[in-house]
DNA sequence: CGACTTATTGACACAGCGCCAATAACGGTC
DNA sequence: GACCGTTATTGGCGCTGTGTCAATAAGTCG
């Protein structure tokens, strides 16, 4: 049992400390937990708080939510900064290296955030596609092709790489959860196809 | 209003009749809304019945979710049927063709299908994966290279384009839903990035 | 030690779920 | 056509979870 099971007297904090305490408990139930089967009730009784204040600093049930993945959809910058200056190949292959580094220290992280449900909420979509659209940012700045502005052809690229990240999103789940492949196989499956994106196959659609 | 508003007099019909019936609602309403807000009173009156009488044909809610999600993971196998006896690629474009025009025909139906939800519900985690595996089975097959046997070859081949079929996901969502790509687009994007992991990923992978 | 602010709570009304005994269609029998 | 047995179908009960509001009490300041 995790829980604050103490009765303690009821203790007044900080509405910022308060929120951050809920909203850990929160982050770690429905990253573990699927949606519906997590409740106001296991998150107030986590917190050691009662339900009513759970929805006093975050209001319904689904804004709860929602501020959950808000926060497993951070990612970190770290991941693309400071690359060296050489081939597109090489920075990628820094860059997907240094990718798999942090999705292997936070591996629990990861994987709740990548299992986040979309629950057909629009808003909840909204926040996945902007932080797919800052992922495909930094694989853009890395590949060094942010110089693609043709209208339709920016649009085309993006979605496409927005694509390629859910099969990475796939791949990091056969490695961490599966144990189908290794860590080096995503790195070598991962920076290759990439590059064949890039470089022959969006040419390819391009002319099309 | 898409219901059967009408309170008829109560009609007594087969199990199997009035089963399918209720199916049929709920996998359009499963389809188009999420899971969570998707209530058993919903269906039962769009049905024309009372709520009971869904508990009574499939249980609680979640082994009718199931129920609905093991009809959307149904692949028509005609896309993989009688293939020209030629190359690799040329029967991998042919299938793909073809998939691209089922999926054209049912798109609301293929839409809702990728949407559904895990849940985090390990049922719905095989029943989705064993999917996966069919279409896994198919592509191999188109390919010709389904007599990679080497045990953890074999096994990372299979993961590898699992992946892929995650890719094909999203590729399908950005076409279909955000009009990002077109039908050729995808054609293309497909087909090559298929056989770029097999012919050069996968050896590359198992040589490591 | 009061008095004031406000974080925190208990209780109420309501919706959805699972279950069970009770009901009433429908088919067969006389 | 009236009776009857089968069983598809229903209404209602108890329970859990949710959102809201007035009431409570933990700190703080004079």
């Amino acid at each position: 049992m995790g829980g604050k099971a103490q009765a303690t007297r009821r203790r007044r904090m900080e509405p910022d400390a308060r929120r951050a305490e809920i909203l850990a408990v929160a982050r770690r139930r429905f990253g573990s937990a699927g949606y519906a089967s997590v409740s106001i009730s296991d998150i107030a009784a986590e917190s050691g708080v009662a339900r009513a204040l759970v929805n006093h600093y975050f209001g319904d049930k689904r804004q709860l939510y929602l501020e959950v993945v808000r926060q497993m959809m951070v990612i970190p910058a770290s991941v693309s900064q400071r690359l060296p200056r050489t081939t597109a190949e090489e920075r990628l292959a820094v860059c997907v290296d240094r990718w798999l580094e942090v999705v292997e220290r936070n591996r629990e992280m990861w994987l709740a955030a990548i299992g986040m449900e979309s629950l057909g909420d629009p808003e909840v979509d909204r926040i996945m596609l902007e932080a797919d659209e800052i992922a495909t940012d930094r694989i853009l700045e890395a590949a060094m092709m942010t110089d693609v502005d043709e209208d339709a052809g920016r649009e085309k690229l993006r979605a496409m790489i927005r694509a390629h990240s859910a099969m990475l999103k796939s791949a990091s789940h056969e490695w961490l959860e599966r144990g189908t492949l290794t860590r080096d196989d995503l790195h070598v499956m991962l920076t290759r196809s990439v590059l064949h994106l890039l470089h022959t196959v969006f040419p390819a659609v391009r002319n099309g």
